[in-house]
DNA sequence: GAATAATCGACCGTTTAGTTCCAAATAGTT
DNA sequence: AACTATTTGGAACTAAACGGTCGATTATTC
C-alpha cells in the first residue's frame, strides 16, 4: 500500500512524457502500460481510467509550476528583476509542462470537468502570486500602482496575451530578448519613474 | 491535370509535417486533410489510401536526402574533409527528414514492402557515394585502400553503428564533437599516414 | 498455506479512422 | 446557356483500435 502509492507516482511520470508528446487523445492506455513494462489491464488496479491518470498529471505538472514559480517570489531580488524573472520562468515551465499548458489553454480538453477547475485554481493561484510581487514593489516604492489587486488582474490578462502568440509560432532563438521587450512595454506604465 | 501533381505535393509536404511529429500510425486522413483544408474524402482523389501519400512522403525526402548529399561530395574540398561533411549532413538531414529515417531504422514499419525497396535503394545509394569519395582519396593519395567497393561497405557499416546509439540518447549539446571524435575512431585507420 | 496484493490475457461494446460512393459544386469548353 | 470534365465533401460502410471489465493466475506477506 506503500508501493501502491510510489508506482502511481511511477505512471504519472511516464504518462506525463507520453501524454506531451502525442497529447491526450493520440496516447493510448497500452502504450502508457508498455511503458511501465506492464500489462494494460495492471494499470487498472492503480488508476480508475486514462481521465483519472491524465488529471494526476495535470495536477503534478500544476505542482512543479507552483513550486518553481514560488521559488522566484521568494527570492529578495528587486520586484522588478522577480516580476522579470517570474514571466521567464512561467514561459520556460509552461514548455516544460506541456500538458498542463495544453489543460489551461487548449479548447480540445473543454469537455473535461476538472479541467476548467485547474484553469480556475490556477488563475487565483498566479493572481496571488503577481499581487505580492506587485504589493511589494509598491511597499518598496518601485512600483506606483493604486489598487494591487486589480493591478495584477492586469497584469495576468497582460500576460496571458503575451503567451499564445508566443506559444503558436516556432519556439526559435531570441525568444529571451522578445520577452524581455515585451515585458517592458508591460513595465514602463508601472515602474515609477 | 497540371493543377493534379502541383496538388499532390502540397498534400506530400504537409503529410511529411505531420507524419513526423506523429507517425505513420497516430497520423490521421483527417488532419492530412484539415492541414491543407479539404474535406477527408477529397484527399483520395489525389492519392488512392494513407500508405501512398506515406510513400510519397519517403520518396520526396529520400530525393532531398540525396540532393544534399550530392551537393556535398561535389565539393572540391579534400577528400578527408569531404567525408566529414558527409556524414554530418547525414546526420542532420535525418533529423529533419524524420519520416525517412523512421522508414530506414524503425521496425515498426517493417511490414510495408516499400520501406525494404527504400532501405535497398538507400544503401546502394550510399555505398556509391562513399566508394565515389574514397576514390577520389585514394586517387589524391589521402586514403590508402586497396579495394575502394569493399572499403565503402565497410565505412557504410561503421556509420550505421555510430548512427543508431546516436539517435536513441538524446540530441544534446556537444553532438557534434563526440560525431568528430568518432569519424576520427574511422579515419585513422584509413588517412595515410 | 491461507490471505492478500498485483499482474495479465481474453473479451466486450463503442468509437475511430481508412476507404468508398455519390451527389453536388465548380471550372472549362463550345 | 448548355454540356462536360474536374474537384469536392457529406454520408455510409467496415475493420481495427481502444478504453475498460473480469476472472483466473501468479507473487508476496504473515
Amino acid at each position: 500500500m506503500v508501493d501502491k502509492e510510489k508506482f502511481k507516482e511511477k505512471i504519472v511520470l511516464a504518462s506525463s512524457k507520453i501524454f506531451s508528446r502525442y497529447g491526450f487523445r493520440k496516447t493510448t492506455m497500452e502504450e502508457i502500460a508498455a511503458a511501465l513494462r506492464k500489462g494494460k489491464s495492471s494499470i487498472y488496479y492503480y488508476f480508475n481510467s486514462k481521465e483519472e491518470i491524465f488529471e494526476a498529471v495535470i495536477d503534478y505538472e500544476a505542482q512543479v509550476l507552483k513550486n518553481e514559480l514560488a521559488k522566484v517570489i521568494k527570492s529578495t531580488d528587486d520586484p522588478e528583476r522577480i516580476l522579470r524573472r517570474y514571466v521567464k520562468v512561467r514561459m520556460n515551465s509552461f514548455e516544460k509542462l506541456s500538458n498542463y499548458y495544453n489543460a489551461i489553454f487548449n479548447r480540445d480538453l473543454d469537455h473535461f470537468e476538472f479541467i476548467e477547475k485547474q484553469r480556475e485554481k490556477y488563475d487565483r493561484m498566479e493572481i496571488a502570486l503577481i499581487r505580492y510581487v506587485l504589493w511589494r514593489g509598491v511597499r518598496s516604492g518601485h512600483f506606483n500602482l493604486k489598487n494591487t489587486g486589480l493591478a495584477a488582474l492586469a497584469v495576468q490578462t497582460a500576460l496571458k496575451g503575451i503567451e499564445l502568440p508566443l506559444f503558436w509560432q516556432k519556439r526559435s532563438y531570441g525568444i529571451d530578448a522578445r520577452l524581455d521587450a515585451t515585458i517592458d512595454i508591460l513595465f514602463y506604465g508601472i515602474v515609477r519613474k
